[in-house]
DNA sequence: GCCGTTTTCGGCCCGACTGTTTTCAGTCG
């Protein structure tokens, strides 16, 4: 059983005790346990074969984690079977309606008898619920629309898909005169891979105009709501936007509190109520003199409270509070620190490119080197390279490092693991190559054993020198494939082999929880794009995004080495 | 149910909005 798996039943237990009206204490400690579970990079159940003691993970305590236990041992926990009974099936889903909690949700079960959500539609429309006592017209009417809301409501959108738009709305309101401070904030600042809307922060000495102007933009579809100091907004990609313009001198505290997470702001202030200070979205207040102190610069709201500074990505309550009370947080890689870039397509396979011409775009941001991957020959599909073509392409790459200048080229391939494990290209030809990247590109239903197997063989084989894309997952479209990424890279650790974050927005796999526990298990990592086409190198600051979320330094990436290192590293590996 | 620079017991983040009712409960982020 996977960690998501364990994490829903605790976010279910959560629910079903809300509903009982429990102490919300406890509800409390159930839901911080089920995100500390979901977002642990250790699988629950390599600890537990391991003999490892759950209460390391923080949040769980003795109960859950003997519940958690019996549930990863039996598939099974008595606890939940038994809560579950005590409700109608289908009513915790009513608690997924934005306005409707325990109470109501209870009140709307045992006074009409509803316990789904076609039921309740059904009741709004009869006029039941509005006779509802403490509801009424307007109430039912807003969780009409609440339904009707999330029944066509889109996934969450990729940050690759939202961070265009932002940068355009950003960009133009930049130029409306006497803007100052203009930033996004959200789960978009700690460049999570989705998102479900978009907060805007900033401030003016004319915050009117600005949000007259932001309605007003090309971008912007529908406003839901305007007002002097705030409007919220319908982006084209039905993205929700939030520009909220604030007081200069409280601009750190809000950007802080806007930037979240909401746990990382709990943690904070659970910390801040022990030193005697009340932390809020407008300072930090002194319990002794009950004075408020105000922050225009979010480093200074940090600092108040004898912290680092603590970077965006690693804001999600995973321990991030006491290293940074230790003064030990990671100096995390950035996009500047990237100096090439390892695995792209071309013209010769399905890229839109000639290998001059993503070479001379590599050049123009600052890389040292880049490596050709195009398709090897199994994919019919996207025109890969059979060994012939292969060993032409060597002889044109090398011909073209004679006249380029400032950028080095190194001959790769991306090579088909097989469905058996086998490798699409022969040693002969794969020797030849500065760089291999295995993956799979087919037959990804087999089972978990069969797939970890068939990757296995190729990080076994001595001609691959990387896995690219482990999951295979594209976001919103495939699920990841069945696979066991422990056993996977604790073999990749083994054989020196690196293991690849797709900086591609839909792929961006391996993700930040994988990457994290591939970092820990000191797994060497590389940042590619996936290019296929000059424009997609820029995407190389998403793959930096994940690897900032999973605590990497750049001495975690092989390609914040410089090209001689590199290619020391390829012709020993 | 969790946890410890005041604590193995007694606390547990903070503020705002909405709709209802007539002073505030419920919900959200």
């Amino acid at each position: 059983m996977k960690n998501t798996a364990i994490a829903k039943v605790f976010s279910d237990i959560a629910d079903l005790l809300e509903l009982k009206e429990e102490n919300a204490f406890k509800i409390r400690a159930y839901q911080k346990a089920a995100r500390a579970i979901e977002h642990y990079p250790k699988e629950i159940k390599i600890m537990l074969d391991e003999g490892e003691n759950l209460r390391n993970i923080s949040g769980v305590g003795e109960a859950i984690a003997k519940k958690t236990t019996e549930l990863v041992t039996t598939g099974k926990l008595g606890y939940y079977e038994n809560l579950k009974a005590e409700f109608p099936e289908g009513i915790t889903n009513l608690l997924a309606i934005p306005g409707i909690g325990p109470k109501t949700a209870n009140k709307l079960s045992s006074e009409l008898g509803v316990s789904s959500v076609d039921a309740l539609e059904q009741a709004i429309h009869n006029g039941k619920v509005a006779k509802v006592f403490r509801l009424g017209d307007k109430t039912a009417g807003n969780i009409l629309q609440q339904i009707q809301a999330l029944r066509r409501k889109d996934q969450r959108i990729p940050i690759g898909e939202a961070l265009p738009i932002v940068d355009e709305i950003l960009g133009s309101l930049r130029s409306v005169p006497g803007v100052r401070n203009l930033t996004y904030a959200g789960s978009l600042r700690r460049f999570r891979e989705t998102l479900g809307d978009i907060d805007l922060m900033g401030t003016a000495d004319n915050p009117k105009e600005v949000i007259d102007t932001f309605v007003a933009l090309p971008p912007i579809g529908q406003v839901l709501a305007q007002g002097s100091t705030k409007a919220s907004a319908i982006a084209s990609g039905g993205l929700q936007v939030d520009l909220r313009m604030v007081e200069h001198d409280s601009f750190g505290s809000l950007l802080q509190y806007f930037t979240g997470s909401k746990q990382h702001n709990i943690s904070l202030r659970e910390r801040g109520h022990r030193q005697g200070l009340k932390l809020s979205e407008y300072g930090i207040t002194d319990l002794a003199t009950d004075k408020l102190e105000k922050f225009a610069v979010e480093e200074e709201f940090y600092h108040r409270l004898g912290l680092q500074y603590i970077p965006p990505e690693l804001r999600e309550a995973q321990g991030e509070v006491e290293r940074a009370e230790r003064g030990t947080l990671p100096t995390l890689v950035e996009l500047s620190d990237i100096k090439g870039d390892l695995h792209m397509h071309t013209n010769w396979s399905d890229g839109h490119n000639s290998v001059e011409e993503m070479a001379l775009a590599a050049k123009e941001l600052g890389y040292q080197y880049i490596a050709i991957t195009d398709h090897s020959g199994g994919r019919g599909i996207a025109h890969g390279l059979d060994g012939e073509r292969a060993r032409k392409q060597i002889g044109d790459i090398r011909t073209l490092n004679e006249r380029l200048h400032g950028i080095h080229v190194f001959s790769g391939i991306e090579v088909d693991i097989r469905a058996d494990g086998r490798l699409d290209l022969p040693h002969e030809i794969l020797s030849q190559l500065d760089i291999v990247i295995g993956a799979v590109h087919s037959a990804m239903n087999q089972s978990e054993e069969k797939m970890t197997r068939r990757v296995l063989s190729a990080i076994e084989d001595p001609d691959v020198d990387i896995i690219a894309h482990p999951t295979c997952r594209l976001l919103g479209e495939r699920e990841p494939v069945a696979i066991d990424l422990e056993t996977i890279i604790r073999a990749a650790v083994k054989n020196n082999k690196v293991l690849e974050i797709s900086a591609m927005y839909d792929r961006l796999d391996l993700n930040d929880i994988h990457a994290f526990r591939a970092r820990e298990l000191g797994e060497k990592l590389v940042i590619d794009t996936d290019a296929h086409s000059t424009a997609h190198l820029s995407f190389m600051k998403f793959g930096v995004g994940v690897a900032r979320r999973a605590w990497c330094e750049p001495q975690h990436i092989l390609n914040t080495l410089p090209l001689e290192q590199v290619r020391s590293f390829l012709s020993n590996g």
